[in-house]
DNA sequence: CTCCTGTGGCTAAGGTTGTTAGCCATACGC
DNA sequence: GCGTATGGCTAACAACCTTAGCCACAGGAG
């Protein structure tokens, strides 16, 4: 019987395609070792539980937005920048709800937890379209939070079917950019 | 030995109560049961498995939440109506974050749900905001997705430790409302 | 007052899932 | 080529949700 060669990198993007396929909270040690052809609980042999589990899967979600976010925000700025960037985070949300889903209520463990770092880039791209705009660096905290904010409820309420008339999603979104726009300009 | 007393009313206020105490993920019906001084078979006569349950908390928060907003708006028009709603959902989130984490991902399964009569009595409330404003009938429903995305996703942050520097979350909260504010009066 | 019925408790039991313990074979380093 | 750590496995246990079936109490009919 020839080892299956999974390492704990393997089994969390075993984790994330299985979330995105049936959902977060049906992600179950039994299903995912089906899918990579073992039993349960030789998964313990890479991943220390289910915590762990989504543990993994939102660093690597976290990671994978942080990129989208960075090619998205490639040689733009100002009105372009936001725009991308929305798009990007709410095309990474609905293509990949699974994964989105691990990013919310994690925690940090350790000082060097790459979750920390992860998300510090996130961040750091939502920064860069403040940078094109004018705004006083005393409430850049305070912009951000509202672009996350404003980002991440878009994403939670679309996902959960909270928006009745599917057809106007997409001029919510645009005239909700828009709106963001507007007022950061001042 | 005495009856207990109990019927779904009393269950589902007994499970909001207990998820804002050990989370919503960790109301389970054992611990339920034993809370309510009975053994966990005798909830099913009132309730209909733990997803019934989920959901009936999720009708008895946004009823309160619908309670609050109205109680909030109250002779208030404008930015003061804005601020006030958005201090009773944030106060609500915080105060009861078992209930509130109930609200989300619930689905509507009959017509007469008293859960879309619940939900839609929030949005009664923030649509009653947008009447002090001087918004254009054809985007109400776009300006009433960009307060329930962003207080929503507030909302959420904040439950989730999201925010680091908790110090400033009041500032940039009410930065925040004042932000909302300056766009809606155009 | 007595009986009859239905409601609301209970115990027992089964299925699913997470997790641990302990075994054994395989792949790699010397 | 041999030893050893690694990565599979089976077995087993605990927690939880749920169903089945029993029994006692409460309240109304006669």
């Amino acid at each position: 019987m020839p080892r299956a060669g999974l390492d704990p990198d393997v089994v969390a993007a075993g984790a994330a395609a299985l979330a995105d396929e049936v959902g977060l909270p049906n992600v179950t040690m039994g299903l995912l070792a089906e899918r990579l052809g073992v039993r349960s609980p030789s998964l313990y042999k890479h991943v220390d539980g289910l915590a762990d589990l989504h543990h993994r899967v939102a660093v690597l979600a976290l990671t994978e937005l942080g990129d989208a976010l960075r090619d998205a925000l490639q040689g733009r700025a100002g009105r372009d920048a936001l725009a991308a960037a929305a798009t990007a985070i709410r095309g990474f949300a609905v293509a990949h709800p699974g994964r989105y889903a691990a990013t919310v209520r994690v925690d940090v463990h350790a000082p060097d937890d790459p979750l920390a770092a992860a998300g510090a880039r996130v961040l750091d791209s939502l920064a860069a379209i403040l940078a094109g705009y004018d705004v006083d660096p005393a409430d850049t905290v305070h912009a951000l939070r509202l672009l996350r904010s404003l980002f991440h409820g878009f994403a939670v309420l679309e996902a959960a079917g909270g928006f009745q008339l599917a057809t106007d999603v997409d001029d919510s979104f645009t005239w909700l950019v828009e709106f963001v726009d507007r007022g950061l300009r001042g």
